[in-house]
DNA sequence: TGTTTCTATAAATTTTATTGATAGTTTTTA
DNA sequence: TAAAAACTATCAATAAAATTTATAGAAACA
């Protein structure tokens, strides 16, 4: 039994089918043929049942995924702990970025970070929450930055920073006078929302829950949706909260509809997350802390008080 | 990088000498020169200090070493989940026993497990209980029957049963004439001590410390030395306590030195105990279920209470 | 200083992995 | 339903690798 075996399995039970995971595994498909059958031989067990199509594993098969998954896992720690002693911070890896944090964090943070840590090769994909749990979970994804906390038990998470929702409310709103606005003015069939999970926490998470029971009624937005968010509260659609990162690139008519909340200021919680296995820790340390360091910077103003995170 | 270059790595590791690594691994010395040497290559780290007589671990090779445990343990268990789907209970079992379980429990359980579990071949060690210890954790030992409880976070442990104590009260001593003893009847400076750490559990724990601080001045007695004590007894060095299974093996004469204990007695805790990785669980639990069996019909007297086992 | 012990190296050999070509199935499509 | 496409297994050839025997060289030993 090798390593490279157990890989192969792996691939074949992903794709679920010989010659895509031939391709995948830079090799060709008689390679994976014959390894899976050896590896089938040594162990006198069917792992794939090839008379189903697509391909199918057998339950001895899975469960020797699972295991198989493990023992390649902890095989790229050898690298990992070479690399650790070394100081070597460097070679490929593969961020995701959810879409409403992407286009504010990406351009601060990208520039610093290619300066500092120049062997990195990152590979930055926007992708949804759900997207990202499965890649971190399937091994595609090294970490990624999503809204948290996300409970999820294979997923670790570090807090990078609080951000601070702000109203914006356009002239005709009822709410358009006041001056600093409350959790408590807020209702949820004049708001638009955001698609991407985020919840706001400690004691508005009542008015979180409100929001998902309404999802139905409410429009959903993807990608690159909050400058359509506020468009479509400028023709009337109703209020809208915008992260605060985001404001910072309204003109200076959208600015004027801008009202901050009293603190403390619902917020969501932004962090870097990575797969309970905790590889490439050296590099996740990298982003975390130049993250850190930009976000500092950027989020200090005053109106604003960070609550501490839920506690699931 | 192969499971098999992290085995070889494994074994020049722990014999700090590639020859003797080499016999054990069945392969000649110049093969693990090689492999090795390619896997430092690969990774581009030492991972012997080869200066060192005898050969020693760098820093690094010291993390890989324990992640190498990791993937090659990983890497059985494979054939693990294959022999559970089959419900194949067999192989090559390795299996320690204390001194002073060994001559009385081997004889009773030997003849029913073969019989049960002929695919089995079971290899029986006469351990300390400190040799045990370090074997299990290197691996070289699949489990072993001890007395517990251990503290060992690295091994886990499966109560088997709780051997009484019994008093061996020769002629001449003092409590010779009353019946059942108690504990507050025994005296540390006249009593004849096992070495095998065995702990008395609740409150009778007290008593075992004392022991410990006067162990410098008592008998240490090694493997088979159960018949020993008993004849160092009737030459007059003092009383003795016996586990229960040997009291069994006396000759009539010797048994009416017997004295038991008021209820509850003392009792010493026997488990089969096994590393946390949880290899060859089948068998361990086959040989569980064997002795639970036996060892119902053979500890089973009135005037023994079982007092449920402290939890460190 | 000679002897022993141990590791590295070299060349030869055996074993294993991989490939290209192709045959045999099953599924898809026209 | 026949033809085409997609897919996996098998075969022989080849490339790559692990292993071995033989040996050289270094360090420890006595």
């Amino acid at each position: 039994m090798t390593i490279t075996q157990l890989y192969y399995v792996l691939a074949v039970a992903e794709h679920q089918n010989f010659t895509k995971a031939a391709e995948k595994c830079f090799v060709t498909q008689p390679t994976l043929s014959m390894q899976i059958q050896k590896l089938e031989d040594e162990l006198d067990v069917q792992i794939f049942d090839r008379s189903k199509k697509p391909i199918e594993l057998t339950d001895v098969g899975r469960k020797i995924v699972t295991q198989a998954k493990n023992i390649v896992n902890e095989s790229y720690r050898i690298q990992d702990i070479v690399d650790q002693q070394k100081g070597f911070i460097g070679g490929e890896f593969k961020i995701g970025i959810i879409p409403t944090v992407m286009p504010t964090l990406l351009p601060m943070f990208l520039k610093t970070f290619i300066k500092k840590y120049p062997k990195i090769k990152l590979k930055i994909e926007e992708l949804t929450t759900e997207e990202i749990i499965s890649r971190i979970n399937e091994g595609h994804l090294d970490a990624a930055i999503a809204s948290t906390p996300l409970g999820n038990d294979n997923i670790k998470e570090r807090v990078l920073y609080f951000e601070p929702f702000v109203g914006y409310i356009p002239n005709h709103h009822r709410l358009h006078k006041s001056g600093k606005i409350q959790i408590d003015d807020l209702e949820i069939d004049d708001m638009l929302l955001l698609e991407d999970g985020h919840c706001f926490r400690d004691g508005v998470i009542n008015l979180c829950k409100a929001f998902k029971d309404h999802a139905d009624d409410s429009f959903q937005l993807e990608s690159g949706s909050i400058e359509t968010l506020v468009k479509l509260s400028d023709e009337g659609l109703g209020m809208t909260l915008l992260p605060y990162l985001h404001t910072l690139n309204l003109n200076e008519k959208e600015k004027q509809n801008l009202h901050y909340f009293v603190e403390p200021a619902p917020a969501r919680e932004v962090s870097i997350i990575y797969h309970k296995s905790e590889l490439k820790m050296q590099i996740i340390e990298a982003i975390q802390s130049v993250i850190s360091g930009i976000i500092r910077g950027a989020i200090a103003f005053e109106n604003v008080q960070i609550i501490s995170p839920v506690s699931k």
